[in-house]
DNA sequence: CCGTCGGGTTGACGTGGATCAAACGCAGGG
DNA sequence: CCCTGCGTTTGATCCACGTCAACCCGACGG
């Protein structure tokens, strides 16, 4: 790296590390806060952390300080049982939190691994605490983040529950396509940063599973896939479905 | 109701309704609080509410205004969509929460039916936030309290995604005993409050699949069963069963 | 350029649990 | 007391997905 790409990269960090700069805000924090508010969460990170892919952010067992904001990269979340069974709780893309389920114990309980080259915020969760005892909306807001992630486990509990292995996979496809829209992505078009065999595990089938409803979703013109490229040709088509088939 | 009950009913529904006297203080709300603290926890609760069996603490769509912390009685919560598919997401005992999922949204998500008759305290939320402005250890609390939700969905999608069967039925049945047991109650004995066919979709399995593997559990000399009545009998055998099965 | 390797696809076959169907048994009402 | 009805049990059959195995393909290293 040159001297001045350094002194640039630098620069990047310290204006990055601010919350109150972060263009990711509106993705992590409450909106509309008072501008002496928004200083005072820039107390917020502590430091921000660089993970190669494969590398894990956290494992279960360790000890629970900070929840982390995914700023850029892919991550995945899995709980393993002693038996060797193992089962992917969840993925986690830029501007979404993770280490919610430390709290509890202040022991984490899934394993975090980062699918591709990846960047946090980490935030020390005694700081939050703190912070959302001043700040009333950073408190809601905080809330309103856990709360959503009970919703969205009831989600896949429903789609494990009661869903047949293609109305899973479409609905984990629609819902990584709705995703990428928010971030101002292509909803139709993006690389899935998963394997088939972490897909299977996270709908509750088998890879090959996965593979042969690729396989059919393409034959059925709803997608045109490519390795991990996917590009959704028929977003009704999948919709249709995920909430018709079956009574 | 002679006067005499009346009356000691109202004595009981005034001393009950402060927190900080209640009798399953230690199950929903933080310990080691200072007296001038429990005197404000009584801030907290805006009322109580009976229900009776089939009753709706609240449905999918209503407006959000305040968590429920169960007093007495037996609850489950479940997720319907449009085509007639339905999901119980949990089941809630004494001392335990319901409507976290609310907060998110500021509309309830699921329902909450009670599946005998029961009691419940109405938490306003913005109370519960405010108070835990205030007092530190209830902020905590109630971060735990949503953090360990959250690491309960992740149980239930480990053991919808990777259990067969009676390992579902053997979790579940070990989970509940061991729920008792936290309570005071057997835990090698008790009624099931639900149906066979709660159960199935709490386990995402159908009614028959779980009355056969009661029955093969009854064979096997793990339980005794006599309708919604459950003797546990070997409990190594059912934790064995669970872990151990398959690869 | 070829060999290797890991992830992905495809096929053949087996099986756990769903589905369909019948019968049971307890509870509540007349 | 019997009738009715719902929740449950049990049996017979079916099928979606798992399992096992072969093969493919793009990436990477020698």
């Amino acid at each position: 790296m040159s001297k001045n790409a350094a002194t640039a990269r630098l620069v990047f960090e310290i204006v990055k590390t601010a919350c109150s700069n972060c263009n990711l805000r509106e993705l992590c924090l409450p909106i509309g806060l008072a501008p002496e508010e928004l200083k005072k969460l820039d107390e917020l990170v502590s430091a921000r952390r660089r993970l190669k892919r494969g590398d894990y952010l956290y494992r279960a067992g360790q000890v629970f300080e900070s929840i982390y904001a995914v700023r850029s990269g892919f991550f995945k979340t899995d709980v393993l049982i002693e038996d060797g069974r193992d089962q992917v709780t969840g993925f986690q893309m830029t501007g979404e939190l993770l280490g919610l389920d430390g709290i509890s114990s202040e022991i984490h309980t899934c394993n975090a691994i980062a699918l591709e080259d990846s960047e946090v915020c980490a935030i020390p969760f005694s700081h939050l605490e703190g912070l959302s005892r001043q700040i009333h909306p950073l408190q809601h807001h905080f809330h309103k983040v856990m709360s959503r992630e009970i919703v969205r486990d009831h989600g896949v509990m429903m789609l494990l529950g009661t869903m047949r292995a293609e109305e899973r996979l479409a609905a984990f496809l629609l819902n990584l396509s709705q995703r990428f829209k928010a971030r101002g992505y292509s909803p139709a078009e993006f690389n899935l940063r998963m394997s088939r065999d972490e897909i299977g595990s996270y709908l509750g089938l088998k890879l090959e599973t996965v593979s042969r409803a690729f396989s059919h979703f393409q034959e059925e013109k709803l997608l045109a896939v490519h390795q991990r490229k996917i590009r959704i040709l028929n977003t009704e088509g999948l919709k249709k479905l995920m909430t018709h088939q079956r009574g």
